[in-house]
DNA sequence: CGATGGATTGACAATATTCAAAGACAGTGG
DNA sequence: CCACTGTCTTTGAATATTGTCAATCCATCG
């Protein structure tokens, strides 16, 4: 349903009544797959752009047989696509993280958008804005970061996300899918040094963490020893929209 | 004077004479800054984007004293701040580098622009796409590539979007008034890391480099030892729009 | 119950950093 | 035109961080 789009553009714009039925016309079909599938591969013609409606996924790339790299997590309500609508064919593999359901959402619907609502247009380009402000803070992890820092920044943000997208706190317990090979790909770290500083991070109660599970103990601490920016998880601002 | 964004935008859509006047009307000024001056601060109130009519300058973030992240270097006709619409402050210092020109947009143009062109909505939302595509390709180098790769890899984007710029081939000799503590930055390897992989590069024949210029002797090994994503390279894919 | 995929651990190796010193270059003022 | 200065680059040696390999453990699932 169209629901899925509408609730998260609401976040970056006033959506008008227009603008939820241009969005409800638009939407397509769910479609669904299981863990460990591949959604959309690399090099295929990509006329979707998603918006995964339950579960998890990942962008990844394969460099060699045994070098992958992962640079997105996404998660219920966050658009998969709309960063590679200037190219002919997808750049990245999507995965399935876990039991994932997602709704596409044919690209050349979004120039339909681009000519019948200001304020779309406005809601699609702060979504892939924001996107892009924290691709760059992984660049930042990536460059220079310690092991330690890069995972506590990750799962800080991956808690943030995720409450975020289901509305509850970063501080509770949550399911966490991720398997520690994962984590290596998303921070160009060995699995097993993945490990180390996961556990590192337990013994000094920054987190609980099992194979399933993760809870943020002490948001503070880990705040400071991430060097977290507060500002991504501020409400998007609206006000550089010309309102005469 | 509006040129500048012009022929910036026409790479990536067929521009209207009204689209091109509806740009000339909205451009302002142009500004100068000498090399080393910040153009525009972290924290700063950001009102305007910039396109860089001439020179180079460069995105960064200073986490510690002696710690500095760059994320993204800016040159002939790029774009800076279109990633930063839905925050209201700026997320990083703009440094210049070399002497460069500007010419500052005013950001509230731009939804202007959503509401009156949809050729332009679409335009700046495929450079805005075209940007993230590169910087996912960084977080491939940061995270999965060696030090000697990470070096090439930038050096062969480097080579290719400048000479895109300014209209000449990659393989000719430019300008390069990087120092070796950027390209650190940039990568996340300390400048003596950078030297040496430099060298190693000069020394197997790829590049010849001194301290103000690099030329690329032999793309198509650098192609191959970075591991370049040539798709990068295409011109911008317009088909997604709906020609009906 | 055994099979499987992940997590954990230790020993060792590779890669990149740090520190410090020396060399090269461009700009400045005499 | 030269000496002087500050900024970059280059080099070597010692160190730190992270990766690799291989064995073992543990949980889950049929």
């Amino acid at each position: 349903m169209g629901t899925c789009i509408v609730k998260k553009l609401q976040l970056y714009a006033d959506l008008s009544e227009d603008d939820k039925k241009l969005l409800m016309a638009l939407q397509e079909e769910e479609e669904d797959f299981k863990a460990g599938e591949i959604i959309r591969k690399k090099g295929e013609n990509s006329d979707h752009i998603y918006v995964v409606k339950h579960g998890w996924a990942y962008l990844s790339l394969t460099i060699d047989k045994d070098i992958r790299s992962i640079f997105d997590l996404k998660m219920d309500g966050d658009f998969v696509g709309i960063n590679e609508l200037s190219f002919n064919e997808s750049l990245y593999d999507l995965v399935a993280l876990t039991n994932v359901t997602v709704c596409p959402f044919p690209r050349k619907n979004l120039d339909i958008i681009f000519g019948k609502s200001r304020t779309l247009s406005r809601a699609f380009y702060s979504i892939l804005s924001r996107q892009q402000a924290l691709i760059y803070e992984r660049i930042v992890s990536l460059g220079r970061r310690t092991a330690l820092e890069k995972v506590a920044h990750l799962i800080l943000e991956i808690a943030l996300r995720y409450g975020n997208g289901i509305g509850i706190d970063a501080s509770e317990k949550i399911d966490f899918p991720i398997r520690q090979e994962h984590l290596g790909d998303l921070l160009g770290l060995s699995s097993v040094h993945i490990n180390r500083s996961m556990n590192e991070l337990k013994r000094h109660g920054y987190i609980t963490y099992d194979r399933n599970s993760l809870q943020l103990l002490d948001l503070d601490r880990l705040f400071n020893l991430a060097n977290f920016n507060p500002l991504f998880l501020e409400k998007p601002f609206q006000d550089w929209i010309d309102k005469g």
